[in-house]
DNA sequence: GGAGAGATGATATTCGATTCTCAGTTATCT
DNA sequence: AGATAACTGAGAATCGAATATCATCTCTCC
């Protein structure tokens, strides 16, 4: 396996990824290439670092990565798979909800549900 | 201390709170009551089994808890002092953002920003 | 007042995610 | 090729959250 090159790997993963990946899902999908957890987990950090990545809170606990270049976005999270799906476009209304002496800096979308994959296999 | 009403202390906490409180949160929050952390924990659960309450996850991690009978709301969370407050009202433009093929059963919007307090301490 | 069932607090334990360690590998530069 | 520095994989170590354990305490019902 070649070596040095693990990072780029990693990067490229992420952005062939349909959305942001958590660091354990990054590495099962890098099964096979012989990338060990603890160089994904350094990859990761190194591209956040580095201004490359960004990384992403979402509900159930996991932080997940993906490239800084994308536009303004949200999320799909499929009860089933656990997956993450970007979706481009946001909502309405926000500003209203935000009471008095409060301030807004970013919001997050997060919609639950089951992915066309999950839902076609149920 | 009283024995045998921990489990009362516990739900009255999260029912006089502003938005769902953790497990640590609620503990340090009847620190001087001599609650256990063990009781806490505990008592959520059988809140949840008896469907008095509700667990909610956002961003960050962590699970909190409020009371199951407050109407569709969602939350203002603040990066500084990492509490979560509830907001009453809701978005609009959701269903455009959903892929074919995706089903749709819920939505989590969270804001971030400085709460009051925290806006005015800085 | 005493027995039994259920609750409680302190602490040990478990569990998963992330980080650290270290020896071996690979790239770079000469 | 040789020296050096950076990178890597595997597993150990760490960390925090959540759960389990256990002796003690409280309530209820005789």
């Amino acid at each position: 396996m070649e070596r040095a090159k693990q990072q780029l790997t990693v990067l490229r993963a992420l952005a062939e990824a349909d959305g942001p990946l958590s660091a354990r899902e990054l590495w099962s999908r890098l099964s096979g290439t012989g990338v060990g957890l603890a160089t994904v987990y350094r990859a990761l950090q190194r591209g956040v670092e580095e201004g490359m990545l960004e990384s992403v809170e979402l509900l159930g606990g996991g932080v997940r990565y993906e490239p800084k270049d994308r536009e303004h976005h949200h999320y799909f999270l499929c009860s089933t798979c656990d997956h993450a799906f970007d979706l481009y476009g946001c909502v309405d209304g926000l500003e209203s909800l935000v009471p008095d002496g409060f301030q807004l800096t970013g919001h997050e979308v997060v919609l639950l549900g089951t992915c066309d994959a999950c839902g076609n296999a149920a």
